[in-house]
RNA sequence: GGCCGGAUGGCAGAGUGGUGAUGCAGAGGACUGCAAAUCCUCGUACGUCGGUUCAAUUCCGGCUCCGGCCUCCA
């Protein structure tokens, strides 16, 4: 397969060609469960699984691996402030957060190894640090030292001058270099602690990733993804963890970083507190329609979360799977030759929206198709793109339906429906307009054929 | 202050050195008891000032504006 990727190591886009071409192996950063997970966590999710499932179409096999952050001082927080266990709190979020991602249509990773159950190969990875010189301890805290490493910075594209020329926080007195990082930090008796060749203490942020995507794919393996946010200090730091560890030329070969979700204008983050969650829009608008809308715009821009952009993406969706519901009948022929633009788009560093619109090019030829060739063909194409973007996942009649929230009920809809079929025959139409309105003023439109009226939510 | 991105038609959003993005919205038409869905046809684009070129929205430079990073964040 042809896959360009944008690479943030080198700026380019740059051909895909994996380590072992039996076996692709990627790792994005998952989240750090002590809340529910808002729509900007969600983009990096519905980007990274879009590719999972481009490179398992390509590849014999594909290991994804995305981490469950469960030690950290925000989760330490939000225990002290509700009162409850901190496992009670990384369960509950953790749970939620597959609920969420499902509902998305995202895959589950292959692995999703947990930073709790990783503090041995966490260790060990600090003490190698140590015994090679990058690392050094340091009143219980054990640092990496930025400066035993020439090529730090070389992600972000930042020098060791600039950062401190442009250090907005207050430099802790045992660090050597304003730029070493926390690899282990002492815990008091009332936080979550191991012991350690350096006493009880925890875990910095970054060197989860580097023991576990080292553990799970090896000290070399082919992507990472995150948001853009993650590039520095956290990629970064995981290249000076990894690459002083196992050796100059491992780990990550292909970064690639998605934009980020602004809603009004503004990045939505949980600092700013202007983020509302998955779990919210969900009640609100299909998981097909959240997801198509974070794929919508391409995934390395800024994307800026609208009302009406949710709208559109399900319109979109609408138009699809009433393409397919005409087709119904008609048995999925071969696909390929009409799949090609579609995936040629993806393989264009995920160009999400011009697949987008090479689907929508499907759809309009198969509303046109009078051939049961062309619609066999044309129908399979649709539904195998629906099946790398992770939408048309459902059937054309469920979604036309939508779910029974608030309003007339199946039966109940399905009962007026039949009254004004009976009105119809009995050129009542006055009485029929009566109960379309009716229906209408409920939300749910009509649509009469020759194979009788069908209806719809929303 | 340092470093990055971006600026496309009413809206969203791709892309390209010379002809069509696409979707939504809008106008007209076909179809329909009326609709809806579908199909056909049609507007309105590439921030600004220069440069390179036979030709620039696309390449180069200045400017303006917007956003981000440099601190926890996807």
């Amino acid at each position: 397969m042809g896959l360009t990727v944008y690479n943030t190591l080198t700026r380019n886009r740059d051909a895909f060609v994996p380590l072992d071409p039996t076996h692709v192996r990627m790792y994005v950063c998952g989240p750090t469960v002590y809340d529910r997970a808002h729509i900007g966590n969600a983009r990096p999710v519905v980007v990274f699984d879009t590719l999972y499932r481009l490179l398992k179409r390509a590849f014999p096999k594909v290991t994804y691996a995305r981490n469950i952050t469960d030690v950290d001082d925000k989760i330490n927080a939000r225990a002290k402030e509700s009162g409850r266990s901190i496992r009670e709190i990384t369960e509950e979020t953790a749970a939620w957060y597959h609920d969420d991602m499902a509902a998305l249509n995202a895959l589950p990773p292959d692995v999703e190894p947990r930073a709790t159950e990783h503090i041995a190969e966490m260790i060990a990875m600090i003490a190698v640090l140590i015994d090679k010189g990058h690392a050094y301890e340091a009143e219980g805290h054990v640092l990496f030292s930025v400066g035993s490493m020439p090529d730090y910075g070389a992600l972000s594209r930042r020098s060791q001058d600039e950062m401190i020329a442009g250090a907005r926080v207050e430099v802790a007195p045992y660090k050597k270099d304003p730029g070493d990082f926390v690899l282990w930090k002492p815990s008091s008796d009332d936080l979550p602690g191991w012991d350690s060749p350096w006493g009880r203490g925890r875990p910095g942020w970054h060197i989860e990733c580097s023991a576990m995507s080292g553990k799970y794919l090896g000290t070399s393996f082919d992507i990472h993804g995150g948001g853009q946010d993650l590039v520095f200090p956290h990629h970064e730091n995981e290249i000076a963890q990894s690459t002083c560890a196992h050796g100059p030329g491992t780990f990550a070969r292909y970064w690639m970083h998605n934009g980020y979700l602004m809603v009004d204008g503004e990045k939505m983050s949980k600092s700013l507190g202007n983020f509302f969650t998955v779990h919210d829009l969900l009640a609100k608008a299909p998981g097909e329609a959240i997801r198509l809308t974070l794929l919508s715009t391409h995934y390395h821009q800024p994307l800026n979360w609208t009302d009406d952009g949710l709208a559109q993406a399900k319109q979109a969706l609408d138009r699809w799977y009433t393409a397919l519901e005409r087709v119904a009948d008609v048995a999925p022929g071969d696909g390929a030759a009409e799949l090609a633009p579609v995936l040629a788009a993806l393989e264009d560093d995920l160009n999400t929206p011009a697949a987008i619109a090479a689907m929508h090019d499907l759809a309009t030829r198969l509303n046109k198709a009078d051939s049961a060739d062309d619609q066999a063909r044309l129908k399979a194409a649709l539904v195998d793109a629906g099946a790398l973007l992770g939408v048309l996942q459902s059937t054309p009649e469920a979604w036309r339906r939508g779910g029974e929230s608030g309003g007339p009920s199946d039966a109940e809809i399905d009962a007026m429906v039949a009254a004004r079929t009976a009105a119809r025959a009995a050129r009542d139409f006055a009485e029929a307009d009566r109960l379309r309105q009716a229906l209408a003023d409920a939300g749910v439109t009509l649509e009469d054929s020759a194979a009788g009226t069908r209806w719809r939510r929303g």
